[in-house]
This record gives structure tokens, C-alpha cells and sequence, in this order.
DNA sequence: CCAAAAGTGTTGGTCGTACACCCATGC
DNA sequence: GCATGGGTGTACGACCAACACTTTTGG
């Protein structure tokens, strides 16, 4: 009957039934990225009931042991090599979330370049996932690698809810925040087009190149958040990209 | 030795001991309102311990019955007339937070027209006080209606940064938001410097009066967010204000 | 030379800022 | 009339959008 039970060390030890007279915290992650110049989404898929087989935001059952924001870390610890831009993103406490029982869960939103994401795909291609998400509209609607189309229903729990939060989060601080670079491959060395690759595939919009640039000067460069350095991009077609260089402002402000 | 538990029912019974082996979830809530042209939060004098004595936003623990949104309208039915705006600010997760046990608070931001909490204050004047907020500092600086100060340090828990944030976020949202709107008294009748002094006080800066009403009208009238009736203000010395009327436009978008 | 991608320049409109000025009321 | 608060007008600079144009590479 009581299966699920927290204990001090490791958390929870199985999680098929939960008791019912207590409440639980999770932690789910939106672990996003940039690919093929679309906002991309890592799923799992899940293997046991509820939801089995179904696709769902990677989570963890927060322990004694640990914060909500260091259960997220953890989490990502098994997935990146690097720890990504994280930034909590709103807390799902409905009564009826989970159908195991009373589950809260603090939902977190994790920016990684592709790069990083590509050995864990490689390591646990069969769990894990990239879904492009539409960013031009208001309903999910996520796209697999074969084409496969999910909407909100398709998904495990709240979870598209929580992604539709999510997307519209990072798009509403992009023009008024860091978060873009976020995406970047290597801060200290990207052109102006890598960046705004990033912009249009966050927006679902194209942008003008002379407008692009010089709102991205303004903004960051004037401020001296940002470099032009005197190197060049050597390899690729048509006239090498000035390369840049973010100048990391660690103000650790939690910006929620 | 475990004195307070859960129970399905009513939550919480006694908090003097909380299970060391479980977790618990509470709301915390900044109330705020705009008096004497100032931001001014409520604030609730501690009986028990920990933190006897001491200034604490108030708050409850959420039980099996309730999310997290609807034990922070709870909470605020027993102060308010009237539901005021309501938005989920952060969720604090630090281990040491409580010295009870182990507790997460979910924060919650309620924003009020001074008026509403007026009968609270009058029936409740022992355990609750307005404290004005200086806005513009990033440290934390209450004055209470005595004139005594309160900084970081002197609040319950961790109840300082939860205030921090909130102003922030309060600050961060008023001019690409609604919210200022919250604090008005009656939305269907008010007048632009009413309007004005509560962006002022939020933002503890003067404003251009022809610039500021240049903004409002682009912001809101252009886009039929709100209208000029044919009414003024009667009352008062020097020429009789025109008033306005915000158009409620719900769109109960949870904007984070 | 041509395609491709990077990067610059120009022009018109909108908006924020600073500041001077006019209007209606109470006393 | 005069103080008080409400409300308008103007002029300058910054910035955004649209669009035409130039520069440097590979093939």
C-alpha cells in the first residue's frame, strides 16, 4: 500500500504508489536548445505507469537532502557535462497533476548549446528525445525527429503546460535579458548571425540583418557587455564573420 | 517527538514540531498597497517560535486539499474584502530556511488598493502592520508606522529575500504590464495623477507629468485598454481631474 | 565572374525626455 | 488675484523598421 516513501539519504525509493496522506515536490526540467535553427525541447519517454510509454519533462522527486534548485542541478549533472543557464520557472501545484497522488512540482528552465546535449542523446537515445517546438503560436506542438507530432494531450501530466509556460517565459526575457547567449556554443567566441539564429529560432520570426545588428551593438556592446575581437571565421562560404566575445557579468541575481 | 503532522482534512495542526523525515509545503504572501504615496507591505507579528516576535510575511501551510494558488486565496479571504491580484512570485527551497524542518515556501505576490486593507488593520492591529518600502535602494529598508526601521536581518526566515524579490519583480513588471492598475482604488474611476503616484511609489522616482500621461494614453488608450469618461473629479482644490476607466480585459494568462 | 554570406548606409516614423506654457477651480 | 493642481505643445535625440547597397570570401 505504502510503497513510496522519502528517506534522508536518497530520496525516494520507488515511486509506483505514493502515500496518500502526504505531499510531494519534484522538480521537472525544460531543457532547451537550439537545432537546426529550431527551438528544440528534450523529452524522455516514460517506462513506467502513470503516463507509461508516454512523453515527459525529465524530473526528480526533490529529497531531504536537497534544494529544489540543487535536485535540479543533479539532474542535469546526468545529462550535460557542463552546468547549463538555469532559471526556476514556476511552481505546478494542482490538486489533480498527478494521478499517483498529491505532487507539487517546481518546474526549471535549462539553456544548453546543442553541442552539449549530443552525448547524452547518443548515450540514452532510447529514453531521451529532441522535439522541435513551434514557437510561432499559441498551442503546443512539438515535432520529433521522424515527424511525429505531439500536442499538449499527448504528453505525461501537466507537462504541456508547463512547456507552453515555458516557451512563453523565453520569449517574453530575450529582449530584455542575457538569456539568448545562453544557447551559444562558446561565449567567448560567436558571430552576430550565430546570435541571431538564436533570436529568430526562439521568436518563430526573421529579422532583419542591419536591424539586428545594430540593436544587438546598442544594447551590449555600447554597455560593454560585449567584444568585438579581431579574429575572423576561417572555413565557411561568402565573406568571413567578425567574430565576438560576451563579457560574463556574473551578477548571480536570481531574475525569476 | 513528531507533533505536527498532515492530516487530509485541515492541514496542519500543530507547527511548534514539525516530522523530521518529511517535507512540508507552505504560501507565503506579500501583501501589497500603495498608502501615503509609498509601497507598503503587511506584515504579521510572530507569537510562537521560531522567530517569536519577530515581523513575518504571514502565511499557512498548504494541506492534502488545497494547491498552492488556492491556500494564498485562502489566506488572503480572511484579510480582504475582495480577492485582490494574485501572482506566483518564487519558490524558496533552501535547506536551512525553517529551523523546524524541512520547509519550502511558495511566495505569492497580492497587490491591493490601500482601502481593502484597512479593515484588517483595524480588527487585527495587534498582529499586523503596514511597513512603507524603500524603493529605491537594492538593500532592504522597512519603516514601520512608529517610524522604527526594519532591514534584512530583523524578518522571520528567510522573509527578507522573499521581499526582494517581490519588489523586483514588482519594479521589473510595471511598465510592460498591467499591474499598476492593481493598486488603484476603483479601476472604473481614477484619475492620471492617481495613476501616476502609484508608479512613482512603486518605482521611488518623480515622473514627467506630460510624459508620463504621453505613455499611458500610447500604452493603454490607443489600444482600447482603457478609456477617458466624460466625468471629473469634483471635490478637490485646483482644476478638476478628468476620469478614466481601465476596460477589463481578462485574459487570465498566468504571466510569471 | 558569380553566388553566398557579412557588413554598411539612408530614410522615415515612433517614442522618451526635458521643458515651457495654458486651463479651471478654491479661497 | 493667486495658489494649486490638471492638462497641452514643442523640440531634440534615440531608436526601430524597411530597404538599398557594398565587401570579401569560395568555386
Amino acid at each position: 500500500m505504502v510503497k513510496g516513501t522519502i528517506n534522508r539519504r536518497g530520496g525516494i525509493r520507488t515511486h509506483t504508489e505514493l502515500n496518500q496522506d502526504q505531499l510531494y515536490v519534484t522538480v521537472d526540467l525544460l531543457v532547451m536548445t537550439i537545432r537546426q535553427e529550431r527551438l528544440t525541447l528534450l523529452l524522455s519517454r516514460r517506462t513506467n505507469p502513470p503516463y507509461a510509454s508516454r512523453w515527459a519533462l525529465p524530473g526528480h522527486f526533490i529529497g531531504m537532502e536537497d534544494s529544489a534548485e540543487k535536485t535540479a542541478e543533479n539532474l542535469l549533472k546526468e545529462m550535460l557535462p557542463v552546468r547549463p543557464y538555469l532559471e526556476q520557472l514556476y511552481t505546478f501545484s494542482a490538486l489533480n497533476r498527478d494521478p499517483r497522488g498529491r505532487v507539487i512540482s517546481v518546474a526549471y528552465l535549462a539553456l544548453a548549446p546543442f553541442k552539449q546535449l549530443e552525448s547524452v542523446m547518443a548515450r540514452q537515445g532510447n529514453t531521451f528525445a529532441a522535439f522541435q517546438v513551434a514557437t510561432d503560436r499559441e498551442e503546443l506542438l512539438l515535432t520529433g525527429e521522424s515527424g511525429e507530432e505531439l500536442t499538449e494531450t499527448d504528453l505525461a501530466f501537466d507537462h504541456g503546460k508547463i512547456i507552453r509556460t515555458g516557451v512563453r517565459r523565453l520569449q517574453g526575457k530575450l529582449d530584455y535579458t542575457d538569456i539568448g547567449f545562453a544557447f551559444l556554443e562558446n561565449q567567448d567566441a560567436f558571430t552576430l548571425t550565430e546570435l541571431q539564429t538564436v533570436h529568430e529560432a526562439v521568436m518563430g520570426t526573421k529579422f532583419d540583418k542591419s536591424n539586428f545588428r545594430r540593436q544587438i551593438q546598442n544594447r551590449y556592446i555600447r554597455s560593454g557587455q560585449m567584444k568585438s575581437t579581431d579574429m575572423q571565421i576561417s572555413g565557411g562560404q561568402g565573406r568571413p564573420a567578425g567574430i565576438y566575445r560576451k563579457i560574463r557579468t556574473d551578477d548571480s541575481t536570481i531574475w525569476s
